[in-house]
DNA sequence: TATTGTTATACTCTATAACTATA
DNA sequence: TATAGTTATAGAGTATAACAATA
């Protein structure tokens, strides 16, 4: 990132949490849906076409509950990429009501690609931190969410 | 917080910064939202209260770049907290095209309740971090932000 | 009776452009 | 001419409720 220290940055909600994550969140996303522009991807089908390649082969429940996402909003994107030849649903293996999401070749390149973009992206966010740091970032945001 | 740990966890996405970011912000505006639901307030309005009583006597300008929102959308927001008379709209010192944001006595009582509300919903948050994890949380996201 | 995916709807948030008044 | 605030509008994201098929 490297946004210029505004003076309101003296502030008390300048320690606060929910700012904070708001802010770097907001900017992280910026520039992640700018690149994936590219590939004519947007954040948030990035990410289940990414989870459509990850071998999990995760149900569309699956993908709402991880992703934060309301199972109504996962039927969208996978229309999306599905009418894009990017992934496919199948009927679940054990209950016939589940549908698992998987991604096409097409989806797999697709997918290299994108996600190069996002890497890049990642390290512009993180460019104030070194590698140590980025990764001490990452563990205490998983540890937060997961314990 | 203390999701459970999704079978999707282990997929590589679970490292990426930005899902981690998205993750842990949206499921905090979630308590944030809902504690403030008391206090009829939202995230945004809060934030904007919370730099009225900062004593900065923030510009509406300087409000839009530090939150990270549209000048638009200042507007609206300080709109409706002045409605409310929580804060008052004063001409700029020195350039009369400026309006400083400042709250009223009855923005400052509404503020100390929120943000009593709001360091709440942050160690619930952070429950799984100890403090001096969360310290280092902290000093990581402002780095990241601004160097 | 409960759950998965789906459809529908309303609401909030985000992004843009244009206008006004001051500088 | 450039900037601060304002208005307007469209698009993306979020939250809910109800329904069909299956468990």
């Amino acid at each position: 990132m490297g946004t210029r220290p505004s003076r309101l940055a003296q502030a008390a909600i300048a320690d606060d949490i929910g700012l904070l994550l708001a802010k770097l969140h907001a900017a992280g996303s910026v520039l992640n849906n700018r690149a994936l522009a590219a590939v004519d991807l947007r954040e948030r089908s990035y990410s289940v076409l990414r989870l459509a390649c990850s071998g999990l082969e995760p149900t569309q429940r699956e993908l709402a509950e991880f992703l934060s996402l309301d199972p109504s909003q996962i039927v969208a994107l996978v229309d999306g990429l599905e009418q894009r030849g990017l992934v496919v649903r199948e009927q679940g293996r054990t209950d016939r009501r589940q549908k698992i999401v998987l991604a096409t070749p097409a989806g797999e390149r697709i997918h290299a690609q994108a996600a190069a973009a996002v890497r890049a992206c990642e390290r512009e966010q993180l460019a104030g931190l070194d590698d140590d740091d980025a990764a001490t970032l990452r563990a205490l945001l998983r540890r937060a969410l997961w314990g």
